[in-house]
DNA sequence: GTGTCCATTTCGAGG
DNA sequence: CCTCGAAGTGGACAC
């Protein structure tokens, strides 16, 4: 990897146009050839990049000229992103060999998961028939069945959205044309549903439910038992 | 801005739990208190990362330990960023000032602009009533009229996708509860319109119209009165 | 502050 | 390869 403190100028013309005026910035280049220009401010999200794969042509200017170099930096599509360079404060290359890479926990699969494993705990009725269930236009997060035998459909999500509503919805329009699901009922079931969700999901017909995911992680399989 | 190279371990645990194991990479602190770990591959996305505002507590251990710092960042929420060093082997730090900012042209506010001064480009009976005119759920990016009187509602993406469609969806669903626009009309208008996007808009009766943003940019003024 | 929507989103999974 | 959905999304803007 390679760190530039550089007094530039940047122009990017691809799926928008974009410019930086002359400044003080830093410049990352990584091994895989991608560049990102970050300011000392705002979030992680740098002002400018190139992702890779990308080629950099670099073009060294007179000592006398206002630049001191050119980069342009192109890549398969049409995109470029032109770095005019006036002055290099500092400029490392660094091996920082392969990241071994990060591991997650607590995404909605684990979530979906956890539930998949514990249906009573969104209704004590239920009991699990499908995790994943396929329809034309895309999966059911839990497909699951009521001791009286109504299917009920479960989205999944982290935080409960307008968006997740909408998905159920479509999900539950096309599983009712099916003569087996007709009457398939819906859940909507997050960590936290947002008031606007949870009034668009009553509106559905859809019910709601809160999910604690600290506490469904502490539910043994040896309590099951006590049902 | 700080810049570090370190072989570091990393633990994020806020809205999820990351973990990160021991490996060299680069540690960037910006001067209101972000952090961000990059290693020299992927996207411009950190591996993990604090964001503003934070603070960070630094713990300097015995030469003798295998750590030589433990950062501690932490957020208002109960976000905590948990970086353990073992070895530095650069640490800089720059002064960058406040960056000028970025410029930008070609985002789909500037295709609503250019949509809103020529609405016969998308059907040549149209006339703007209305910019970002304003409903509950939220603001219909262009509501206009033909010449019979008849309200069309548009909505502009500069891809157009099934979230687009949903979205017109609800506004239209919304508004045709006003008397006054009962019959209002929808058209789904982008530079590109993805076919799943187009089913579903034909299912829901709403027009696709794709625009060329370069073409409409082009149109001056006087080019109006061809009309 | 909350709510909604855009983004050169990035990222990953699945067909 | 593309398509779709999730993200610690981040960021801007209106209410």
């Amino acid at each position: 990897m390679r760190v530039l403190i550089a007094t530039c100028e940047v122009d990017y013309a691809g799926r928008l146009s974009a410019h930086l005026p002359m400044a003080k910035r830093l410049v990352m280049v990584k091994s895989d050839g991608s560049v990102s220009i970050h300011s000392d401010g705002g979030a992680y999200k740098p002002l400018n990049w190139m992702g890779a794969p990308c080629s950099i042509e670099v073009e060294n200017r007179d000592p006398d000229d206002d630049l001191a170099q050119v980069w342009t930096v192109t890549n398969r599509g049409s995109d470029t992103l032109r770095i005019a360079i006036a002055e290099v404060e500092a400029d490392q290359t660094y091996d920082l060999g392969v990241d071994p890479g990060l591991e997650k926990d607590g995404v909605e699969k684990h979530l979906q998961e956890l539930l998949a494993a514990h249906p009573q705990s969104l209704r004590d009725d239920l009991s699990l028939v499908q995790r994943e269930y396929y329809t034309a236009i895309g999966p059911v997060d839990l497909l699951c069945r009521a001791k009286t035998g109504q299917y009920v459909a479960v989205e999944v999500k982290r935080r409960g959205e307008i968006d997740g509503v909408e998905q159920l919805t479509r999900y539950l329009e096309l599983m009712r044309r099916d003569p087996l699901l007709s009457t398939v009922e819906g859940i909507f079931a997050a960590q936290l549903i947002k008031p606007q969700a949870r009034t668009l999901a009553k509106d559905r017909g859809i019910d709601c439910v809160t999910v604690d995911y600290d506490h469904l992680r502490g539910i043994e399989p040896d309590d099951d038992r006590l049902f």
